[in-house]
DNA sequence: ATAGGGTTAG
C-alpha cells in the first residue's frame, strides 16, 4: 500500500520491521520497486533471496522491461529456471518489447513461446493482446489472421481487451471490414472499442463512417474521451471537412467538458491549413490555452507550403527553430523559400547551417510481410538477399509506367518539400522497393501491403496509383498517418492528404 | 496475498 502511495522507505520499515518474512513479503518489496522503476533496490532485494518463486522472476524482468532496458530484461529471463518459466514470465518479455516499440522482437519472443508451449506455457489472453498490438503496428496481417484462429481454435472469450486489439489489428492492417466484424462478435464494448472503429474509418478515409460510429456511439450510452475527440478530428480533417471539424472540437469542451489538449489544437490547426485557412489557422495558435509545440506550428508549415505563403511560411519556421533548432523539414522549407524568392546565398547559407547542426532526419522505412516474415526496407537500401531482382522489377516497370502516363515528378520543390529530400531522390524510395518484393515475391493478383513509417511523397504516390493498374494489383499502403488503397490507377485518399 | 495487457495528430 505504501508504494501506491508514493513512499517506498515507509513500506521499506515495515518490511524491515516484520518479524518473519516468506517470499510473499520479498516478491512485494520488489514489485514496488519495480513499479516505482528502482530497479538497483529491487535487484538487491532479488539478489539476496534464498528461494525465488516465478513471481520475483517477472517482477524484475517486467521492471527492467518497462524502462527499455530490455538487455537486463532478457538477460534475467535467460536465467530462469525451466520450472519458473510460466506464462508470465514470456508475457513481460513480449509486452516489454512491444511497449518499447520493439515489435518485430515481439513477435520473434512470441514465436519462440510457441515452440516451447508443446510442452511447457501456452500463451493466454495477455500473451495474445500485445502480440496482436505488434502485428498492429507492424502491419503482420498474416500473423495476425493466425492469432484469430487460435483464438477461434482454443474457444478464447473475445473480452474487451482481445476484442479491442483483434479489431484493432484488422484495422491497422487495412481490413476495415474485419475489424468491424470483431467490433459486432464482442457482447461488451467500452469507449476504446469505440474509438478503434471511427479512428479505422478515419484512418482509410472513410469520414461519414467516422461521424456516424461517433453518433452511434453516443446513442449507446458511451462517453467518448479525448483520444476518441482525436479520431473523430482526423477524420474530418482527411475528408477535408472542415466546418465538421470545428463544430466537434467546440462540442468537446462544450458539451463533454474535455479541455483540448495540445493535440487536439495540432488537429484543428492541420484541418483548417490542409482546407487553405491560414490565417485562421494562425489565429487559434496564437490564442491556445496551452504553449503550442513543434507540430502545431508544423501543421501550420505544412498549409504554407501547400497554398504557397512564403511570407507566413518563414514567420512559422522562426517559431519552429525556436522552440526546437533540429527541426530538419525547415531549414528544408527555408533554403526552399529563400530559394523560390532568388536568394540563392541565403537557401546556400540554410542548408549549411543545417549540416553544422547536424540535423538528423528519420530515415524512410517500408516494410511489408511475406510468408509470415517481414522484410524492411530502407531508401536506396540495397542489402536484401533478393536486391537485384527488386531492382530489375524497378527497372522493367519503368518504361510501361511512362507509357501509362507516369511522369516523374522531379521538381527542385518537390524534391525539397518532400520528408526525404533531395539527395533520396537519387536512390529509390523505400515503399517503391517492398512494393517491388511484393511482386516478385507473391502470386499475381494477390494485393499487396506495405506499411511505412513517413508519409507517402507525391512522387510516389503517383507511381503507386500507375503501378496498381499496370499490374493489375491492389496495393495497400499504410503511411504515418493513415491508408492508401491503390487500385485500377486511383486511390482511396482521392489525392487529398 | 506478490507478476504480465487494448485506443491518440503530424
Amino acid at each position: 500500500m505504501y508504494f501506491k502511495f508514493g513512499r517506498p522507505d515507509v513500506a521499506r520499515r515495515l518490511f524491515d520491521e516484520m518479524p518473519q518474512r516468506d517470499v510473499v513479503s520479498y516478491n512485494t518489496l520488489i514489485a514496488g520497486y519495480s513499479n516505482c522503476g528502482n530497479l538497483a533496490a529491487a535487484g538487491e532485494v532479488f539478489d539476496g533471496m534464498t528461494e525465488r518463486s516465478p513471481v520475483s522472476w517477472s517482477s524484475m524482468i517486467a521492471g527492467h522491461a518497462r524502462r527499455g532496458d530490455l538487455v537486463s530484461a532478457r538477460e534475467l529471463f535467460d536465467r530462469v529456471p525451466a520450472a519458473d518459466r510460466n506464462v508470465v514470465c514470456w508475457n513481460a518479455m513480449v509486452s516489454g518489447f512491444t511497449q518499447n516499440e520493439r515489435f518485430s522482437e515481439a513477435v520473434k519472443v512470441f514465436q519462440m513461446m510457441l515452440q516451447e508451449s508443446r510442452t511447457s506455457v501456452q500463451p493466454n489472453e495477455v500473451t495474445l493482446v500485445s502480440v496482436l498490438s505488434s502485428c498492429a503496428n507492424l502491419g503482420a496481417l498474416d500473423l495476425g489472421k493466425w492469432i484469430d484462429g487460435y483464438i477461434k481454435k482454443r474457444r478464447m472469450a473475445l473480452g474487451l481487451f482481445l476484442g479491442n486489439a483483434l479489431s484493432d489489428m484488422y484495422a491497422k492492417c487495412g481490413c476495415i471490414v474485419e475489424a468491424k466484424k470483431v467490433f459486432d462478435r464482442m457482447v461488451e464494448k467500452d469507449v476504446i472499442s469505440w474509438t478503434i472503429i471511427i479512428s479505422a474509418s478515419a484512418m482509410h478515409g472513410l469520414s461519414e463512417e467516422a461521424i456516424s460510429g461517433f453518433h452511434d456511439m453516443l446513442v449507446h450510452g458511451i462517453k467518448p474521451n479525448d483520444i476518441t475527440f482525436m479520431a473523430i478530428l482526423a477524420a474530418c480533417t482527411h475528408g477535408g471537412m472542415v466546418e465538421d471539424g470545428l463544430n466537434y472540437f467546440e462540442m468537446m469542451s462544450r458539451e463533454f467538458g474535455i479541455n483540448p489538449k495540445v493535440e487536439h489544437y495540432g488537429c484543428v490547426v492541420d484541418l483548417l491549413s490542409r482546407a487553405g485557412r491560414l490565417s485562421e489557422a494562425e489565429d487559434i495558435i496564437n490564442s491556445m490555452s496551452v504553449p503550442p509545440n513543434v507540430v502545431v506550428w508544423g501543421a501550420l508549415l505544412g498549409g504554407c507550403r501547400i497554398y504557397k505563403d512564403d511570407a507566413r511560411g518563414e514567420r512559422v519556421v522562426r517559431r519552429i527553430l525556436e522552440l526546437d533548432p533540429e527541426h530538419s523539414g525547415s531549414y528544408v522549407y527555408l533554403s526552399t523559400v529563400y530559394a523560390s524568392f532568388g536568394r540563392l546565398e541565403e537557401a546556400a547559407k540554410c542548408r549549411l547551417k543545417m549540416r553544422e547542426n547536424r540535423v538528423v532526419k528519420t530515415p524512410g522505412c517500408s516494410w511489408i510481410e511475406v510468408d509470415n516474415a517481414v522484410h524492411e526496407f530502407f531508401v536506396g537500401d540495397r542489402s536484401h538477399p533478393q536486391s537485384d531482382k527488386i531492382y530489375s522489377m524497378i527497372s522493367s516497370l519503368g518504361p510501361r509506367m511512362k507509357l501509362a502516363g507516369y511522369v516523374p515528378n522531379t521538381s527542385v520543390v518537390s524534391q525539397f518539400i518532400d520528408e526525404e529530400e533531395k539527395e533520396d531522390a537519387l536512390f529509390m524510395h523505400s515503399e517503391r522497393l517492398a512494393v517491388a518484393f511484393g511482386l516478385i515475391s507473391t502470386k499475381e493478383g494477390t494485393t499487396i501491403r506495405v506499411v511505412k513509417n513517413l508519409r507517402v511523397c507525391t512522387d510516389c504516390h503517383d507511381a503507386m496509383k500507375i503501378i496498381s493498374k499496370i499490374v493489375e494489383r491492389e496495393i495497400v499502403l499504410r503511411d504515418r498517418s493513415r491508408f492508401h488503397h491503390f487500385k485500377e490507377g486511383r486511390c482511396s485518399c482521392k489525392d487529398y492528404w
